[in-house]
DNA sequence: GCGCGTTATCGTACATTGACGATGAACGAT
DNA sequence: ATCGTTCATCGTCAATGTACGATAACGCGC
């Protein structure tokens, strides 16, 4: 996890990219909120700790990370917070999964 | 981490599933050992421990995780082990990953 | 203003990860 | 059988991740 020297190694920065994004996919909870955000189309927030075994806080940092890795966005509704998918994201990720080589 | 309960929490198996996929990518030497694997074709070994600027034994902890996720697979070939990529496993991540939702 | 509901952050505890050098195990060749 | 090569594993350490309760911050309604 050190800054990484992009000088002469052959990590690219869209390894670093890929690699941010299946980081911050890379844990059960938060793939369920992301499909929970895609299910109930638009923004949900509190309801997201209601439909998870965790504490507030817990569910509070995994959207912190999800939202750190551009996945989704947050938008203050009065006194709730509404999250929702940022599709840019995902696609991007999409492109780059898709790219990764199947040769034997 | 904890061994999750699967009994009454909306955290399905695929999530799971993505999750371990998604967090054996969570890291550029990853994601670089798997192209490289996929641009040199068949296996290598030893060489991609010359092209990442990381240690032998670090290569071998990454190649592990890889491996422990099923993304590759290695065989010995007298004294060097030869690796290479599991397309299948490569597939199944990339229609999980292609499965997430979009939806704003 | 005061409280209430909602969310974020703090502080803490423990487990896991990432990195390394050193050592061990397996194999081919001499 | 010993040597050199190749790779995995061990032991260690700092850093990160996961989880929680407690507390702060925000906005709304009274």
């Amino acid at each position: 996890m050190s800054p990484r020297d992009t000088r002469s190694d052959n990590i690219t920065a869209a390894d670093e990219a890929l690699a941010a994004l299946a980081k911050a996919l890379g844990h059960p909870a938060r793939v369920a909120i992301l499909r929970q955000l895609g299910k109930n189309g638009k923004c949900i927030c509190g309801d997201i700790v209601s439909t998870l075994p965790l504490a507030q806080a817990t569910v509070s940092q995994h959207l912190k990370v999800l939202k750190n890795a551009g996945l989704i966005q947050g938008e203050v509704d009065g006194p709730r917070v509404c999250y929702c998918i940022d599709p840019k994201a995902v696609q991007r990720l999409q492109k780059l999964v898709n790219a990764l080589p199947l040769r034997s």
